[in-house]
DNA sequence: GTAGCAACTCAAGTTCACTTGAAGTCAAGA
DNA sequence: TCTTGACTTCAAGTGAACTTGAGTTGCTAC
């Protein structure tokens, strides 16, 4: 299997060195293999760093992650923890959901006024999404 | 239209009292009116940090929820700063709304494992998820 | 051998979104 | 009048997630 240098890992994932160095550093991603002092990456750290920022996109913080992988290889609490972590995050993230649809429905509504009595058209797009005139003042 | 205190502020919205300071120093907030110095909120602040809340969940920062509402109502600029904002966060959130369902997906069939054979069905599950092997190494 | 380049470490700095702490103010009640 | 309690301001501190900078090391090419 392939071994990537820090750079190919940085062109593939649009992270920056710093950014993987700092994972490593917080037990995000297991000490890599050195080469001459130098980090060589086994290929799959690119669908771990791709569920790594999936994650962070759906609210886990990098904490949170790294309690998700470690505890689930871990077969002496028998799971209990990120048992529960993952039954809070499915909650979080069912909220989060909502909030980011509510958010587009309305931002989308707003993006289909009309240049003319724009103002009086956001007012009503406000209205119909229960925000009130709030949003303008 | 009752007025509100920050405490009452703070009780229906879960926000500290420094949060709507906070906001209010940033210009998130335009100052309310003091009655003997203190804040005395209009009811209708509650639908804005309501709103504001939706935005930070759905990946506004609290500068983009002001660009947002600050050149919403001003029409010197004709709407071309928000517009562009609202373009670029509309496709931000496509992919973040991708990104959490994608980990939902993934979440929900691991808590489906049996506890016997947990590690071998955690694996399988990353596989059938694309994920490969990579999250428990 | 030495120049160049890409990587390294380690400590300190940055940004965002707040929070905390110290010191002061105001209105109401005993 | 004095105290209490809820507020105020202002400056400094915090935690998360990185980034930056200084100084070093190890190949590769000339």
């Amino acid at each position: 299997m392939a071994e990537l240098s820090i750079s190919q890992v940085t062109q593939e994932t649009g992270l920056r060195p710093s950014a993987l160095r700092y994972y490593e550093e917080i037990g995000l991603l297991k000490p890599t293999r050195r080469v001459g002092g130098r980090r060589h990456y086994d290929e799959s750290v690119l669908q771990r760093l791709a569920l790594i920022q999936t994650g962070q996109q759906a609210g886990f913080s990098l904490a949170e992650l790294e309690t998700l992988f470690n505890s689930m290889l871990d077969t002496e609490t028998g799971g209990a923890e990120w048992h529960t972590l993952v039954a809070r995050k499915l909650k979080e993230m069912d909220a989060r959901l909502g909030n980011i649809k509510r958010m587009k429905r309305l931002l989308e509504d707003i993006m289909a006024c009309d240049d003319e009595g724009l103002a009086e058209c956001i007012v009503q797009t406000g209205q119909k999404h229960q925000i009130g005139t709030s949003v303008l003042e």
